[in-house]
DNA sequence: TAGTGGTCTAGACCACGTC
DNA sequence: ACGTGGTCTAGACCACTAA
């Protein structure tokens, strides 16, 4: 059974995202919430600390919950989306090429990384991405065999995510990354489109499961042109 | 009086940081928290869910709270910083020089990003940031003058959200904010130290008050070897 | 003054991990 | 079987906004 906030939330997102309750119009109150869904109001809450959370309203003491503009480009980079979903909301042609995928022993800088024993052995997967026909993005992965030993280049080629959460139950819980510009490499050069491009954005992300094993770690590289971030942050504290 | 959520958060926030209690280990159950505090178990709640929003913690079901590795590297750009708060963090020699401060009646673009009457009369704010002499960032803020309108050049090569916050008790509540990549200006050129650099890293942000307000509009150019960006994230859904 | 959201409580039952 | 966190309840009191 679907957990009642959550069931409160995506009722409420979809009527915001669709716009049956617009932008600068306020939510019905709590206490009206909590007789429509017949719950508890600290229940509601709940859905509303989550819409708040996902930039949906603004809560207003003594006023009522304010729905926020939404923005058209629904590109949460910032929290954990892979290149998939990420692609399903762009216009372009977009194509994903697998130019390597290996299984080695851990050693060195991979080993050191993944913060695993010498020798475990390690899926190396490196994709390259095109949109519009032209190699913009280039990513190396590197993962743990043991939790995804039936790894192939076709589920490589679609979305690791999807594969990771829905065949094998792998819950994933969140990822820590940084973003750099570096200077593009003779590979890089070599197998991206770069044009007269010196230099890549660099994002480099270790993603975790819900009990806290580090599992994956990726090296996304961007051609300066082709890189977008977007980011809706609440102040803390 | 503080809040006690707020109270339990801070000091348990705190142990973690001093390494009290170490990453890898549990922190004490829910229950013997509850009664530690002298607090009900979902006021307890409440500070651990901050907790792990922040990082610091990943609950297991079944399990406890395990503490997580903190990252040496404290700079939440992804959250609401500022360039002191940022700075504060960092080893190297910072200074701010305040190039222009005016005020204008807002037409075009500027009436534009912060939506406000043509003829408002709006902040026009340019800084330059040196990081060991060296001119790397450069930030151009446009806020509305009805909010703030004591802003002096002293004030300005401080910190605005000081001002802000602790001065006129405003209250600074969330922001959208982008990142590309794009061609340095001439200005940008003639104004900072870019060496061979013909590309800059941009993040434009929109900063908005607890009311909705949108008060403020940055734009801030790096140097694209002096910026990093750093980011913890959970997966939503 | 009435209605809103913000905090807090004491208890219940469930799902999961360990022993 | 026991302890852990996850969800939910019904109620209380407070702080803030608006009329």
């Amino acid at each position: 059974m679907e957990k009642k906030f959550q069931a409160i939330y995506d009722l409420l997102a979809k009527e915001i995202q669709t716009e049956k309750i617009k932008a600068g119009q306020l939510l019905p109150s709590e206490n009206e919430l909590t007789e429509r869904f017949m719950t508890s109001r600290e229940t509601v809450r709940k859905a509303l600390q989550l819409l708040s959370q996902n930039g949906y309203i603004q809560k207003l003491q003594g006023k009522g919950s304010v729905v926020l503009e939404q923005d058209k480009l629904p590109l949460p980079v910032s929290g954990l989306t892979s290149f998939k979903e990420l692609s399903r909301s762009m216009s372009q042609k977009v194509e994903t090429i697998v130019t390597s995928l290996s299984c080695e022993n851990a050693h060195g800088l991979i080993q050191q990384v993944l913060q695993c024993e010498e020798g475990t052995p390690v899926w190396e997967l490196h994709r390259l991405r095109k949109l519009d026909n032209e190699a913009v993005i280039y990513d190396k992965d590197f993962l743990l065999n043991e939790l995804a030993p039936g790894l192939t280049e076709e589920i490589a080629g679609d979305s690791i995510y999807d594969y990771l959460e829905q065949e094998l139950g792998l819950s994933i819980s969140y990822a820590k990354k940084e973003v750099v510009v570096e200077e593009a490499q003779a590979e890089d050069k070599a197998i991206m489109d770069l044009g007269s491009y010196q230099q890549l954005v660099v994002v480099r992300s270790a993603v975790y499961l819900e009990d806290t094993t580090l599992f994956q770690y990726t090296e996304s590289k961007h051609r300066p042109d082709k890189f977008r971030f977007v980011d809706f942050a609440r102040r803390t504290k």
